[in-house]
DNA sequence: CAAGATACCTCGCCTGTCAAGGTATATAAT
DNA sequence: ATTATATACCTTGACAGGCGAGGTATCTTG
């Protein structure tokens, strides 16, 4: 995993709630999903997971529900909010900033 | 000044050592540098920059000497080391993977 | 019945950012 | 003369997010 954790610092927040926009997930899903969306390049680290959806939870931005497995271990899904979506595409919007202003600062003399 | 604390967090040391890729430079200046770059759209805090070349320095990425300024406050300058060139493009290299999976993963679907 | 996958969780350390405070010189305005 | 602003440097300590290390429980497969 070459994607050290101070350049991924901020944007887990954004990436697990795009990965709500779509459907309700569960951590261990949503952290799969974004192992294979990557082709194994990046996946959360638990603890970081975790502790994000906490965050998120506190900042009502996610609901949540225990979903009624019969059987296997218990999920905990995890729903986007309205506020939650307006703070994804708050989260998009930064992103795309950022990105201009570092590929700017990075890019503007070549040296690859 | 839209672009979060954790956005950037990571990418200043390799910001520093790109701007010092053409020739030495001093902090105040350093800094004015990025401003205009970016249009006045980013600045370092000056406690991030001077933190951040006690790390360079400390790493061997960079040297430092002081300017020998007849007149006006004293400037300390810096110079790039060879480990600092590869420092730096190691940090050009983990920018250009960063920003494909970020991409990847909050461009996935289109929500703006 | 051991191993591995699924699925959840917390504690406490580490590290980079930065607000707040400081020093000193030169110039322009009041 | 004094105040303000620009230049130019610096440190301390708080804060917050990432994550290593540890834990629990269920199901499947060999």
């Amino acid at each position: 995993m070459s994607i050290t954790a101070d350049i991924i610092r901020g944007h887990t927040e954004t990436i697990i709630l795009v990965s709500l926009m779509e459907h309700d997930s569960y951590g261990y899903q949503i952290n799969k999903d974004i192992l294979h969306k990557t082709n194994n390049r990046y996946e959360l680290k638990e603890a970081t997971l975790y502790t994000a959806f906490r965050r998120l939870e506190q900042a009502g931005y996610i609901t949540t529900y225990w979903g009624d497995e019969k059987v296997g271990a218990r999920r905990r899904y995890y729903s986007i909010t309205q506020e939650g979506r307006k703070a994804c595409e708050q989260g998009l919007r930064e992103w795309k900033e950022a990105k201009a202003v570092i590929d700017k600062l990075l890019e503007s003399n070549e040296y690859m």
